[in-house]
RNA sequence: CGAGAAGUGGCUCAACUUGGUAGAGCACUACAUUUGGGAUGUAGGGGUUGCAGGUUCAAAUCCUGUCUUCUCGACCA
């Protein structure tokens, strides 16, 4: 059976040290010597080099074009969207001094770029031909955090901002949606994370946004972790900017606008959902290196086979490392639990005589012997069930921690008692998700669109309105 | 940003209370023996104690400031 790994607590004891111990032991991020600026180690990096390689083919299949802005944004240009300028300002750092000379207007370093992409729309958008302009930018974002966590909230964010503008409010809405359903598909698809999509409320909606979905994710411990977010402006940024295009009836309109955006939090999504306390566990969809092969013992013959298999598995488009270190096997066994490789494949003295391989799944730890011939059949076979695994695994896990509350007592009782999301009938009012938090301190989550309203609030007794999840958050 | 805790080789910690030449285990390097769940022996390299200042004959140890990390709030992708 596997051994615990040494140096990780357990996440059912704390957590937030499990979390930690186990991106620093897989190796995927260091800190750096600033605060919430994080170092992401190749490995890391690679599962985010992953994601980005499908979600870009996503983007450009949906009509998008890749650009990059600006990284510093002018004062008077943030300034101009009052709603955006408030949301932002407690938030943001600032260029203050060019070389030895103070600079006579601030520059900012772009929090989200919405501003810089309205002040270049405006030069180019003169035409109802020139809509939809659907651009999106790859970059690195600086948000002024006060508490900050590798891959959940850093200071300095790599991520992807897409950003739209449109003809009509009905087009743009769509392309609102259509982008969260990548999003959501991505997740639940590649990352087995099942997710919850629904509206922010007025309170917690995108400053500056008409409206704000967000793809609500929750994690081992119960607590959610918004893990992407779709936005529908309106008119808002196009009128304070002054974007404005000729219509089809030949008349002047401001046109329609969305952004759109998710970071490397989806990396820290996927480890506080699947790995354990042996580990980091990946799904195959998005780990860089599939599977680890453990030659045991020094025998020429073994390691010779060793190759033969993984260049087998490679021309298999199966990812392939060799473990041909000098540490014992059971060092390396340990090893590849904590780097979560989808499959470990061991050959010994013991396998080699029979002809076989053991292979060991990371999800489950169980482990087959299989023929060398049924090798990239059998592993094949295995990366699909972990895959459908995790997700099957996170799906459960989170359904038995989704409540639903019809009294205010009810409420705060799960609230008090257990982790996880619970769901109410909400009047609407700003002031009922302020009495709650207050009381509770859980926040909403989303309000759930396909779902209908009944009776009354239960926290302030009025009819109502939407069915909203709360929940606590990282 | 508020409350609390902690910073000593790469990691985990000791020495701090009561100032007096920084120590251990793991990791690392070399060689040998090992190899199916974190091997063993021998030899070796590496720190001036987060940073800055102060007190003192003398500071890891006492004092002040500051930075970073962790926990809990407030803020937020």
């Amino acid at each position: 059976m596997a051994q615990l790994v040494k140096d990780i607590v357990s996440r059912d004891v704390d957590f937030g040290a499990w979390y930690t111990s186990v991106i620093k032991k897989a190796d995927l991020v260091d800190y750096s010597t600033t605060k919430g600026s994080m170092i992401i180690r190749p490995y890391g990096y690679a599962i985010w080099e992953k994601m980005v390689a499908v979600l870009d083919a996503e983007f450009k299949k949906s009509g998008h074009q890749n650009l990059q802005m600006p990284m510093l944004i002018p004062e008077s240009l943030l300034n101009v969207e009052k709603d955006h300028v408030a949301g932002f300002a407690p938030e943001v750092a600032w260029v203050t001094q060019g070389g030895e000379e103070t600079l006579e207007e601030r520059l900012c370093v772009r929090p989200t770029s919405e501003v810089l992409f309205c002040d270049h729309f405006k030069q180019i958008i003169k035409s109802y031909r020139d809509l939809p302009l659907l651009y999106n930018q790859w970059c690195t974002i600086v948000r002024w955090e006060k508490t900050t966590r590798p891959f959940l909230r850093s200071r300095e964010i790599l991520w992807q901002e897409g950003h739209t503008m449109h003809e009509t409010s009905e087009e743009a809405k769509q392309e609102t949606k259509r982008m969260f359903h990548i999003y959501e598909k991505f997740q639940r698809e590649y990352l087995a994370l099942p997710v919850i999509v629904g509206k922010k409320t007025e309170k917690e909606k995108f400053a500056g946004a008409e409206s704000t979905y967000t793809i609500e994710a929750m994690m081992y411990n119960g607590y959610a972790l918004q893990n992407g977010t779709s936005h529908y402006f309106g008119q808002n940024f196009a009128k304070a900017f002054g974007i404005q295009f000729l219509n089809r009836e030949q008349k002047l309109e401001y046109p329609y606008q969305t952004s759109w955006g998710v970071t490397t939090r989806m990396i820290g999504a996927v480890i506080m959902t699947h790995s354990d306390d042996y580990g980091l566990v990946l799904p195959p969809k998005i780990a860089p290196v599939l599977v680890n092969l453990i030659p045991i013992g020094k025998d020429t013959d073994i390691l010779e086979k060793i190759q033969e298999i993984a260049k087998m598995l490679r021309e298999n488009d199966i990812t392939t490392t060799i473990d041909q270190s000098e540490k014992s096997p059971g060092f390396k066994f340990a090893e590849s639990e904590v780097k979560g490789y989808p499959i470990r494949l061991e050959l010994g003295p013991r396998d080699y005589e029979n002809h076989t391989v053991t292979l060991v799944r990371r999800d489950t730890l169980e482990k087959v012997t299989v023929s060398f011939e049924e090798i990239v059949m059998e592993v094949k076979k295995l990366l699909e069930e972990i895959q459908n695994h995790l997700y099957q695994r996170a799906l459960e896990r989170r359904n038995a921690m989704l409540y639903e509350a019809k009294t205010y007592q009810e409420f705060k009782q799960i609230a008090q008692e257990k982790p996880g999301f619970i769901k109410i009938n909400w009047c609407g009012k700003t002031s009922c998700e302020e009495k709650i938090k207050a009381d509770t301190t859980l926040k909403s989550r989303c309000i759930l669109e396909d779902e209908v309203a009944e009776g009354t609030c239960p926290c302030c007794g009025e009819k109502a309105l939407y069915k909203v999840y709360f929940g606590k958050q990282y």
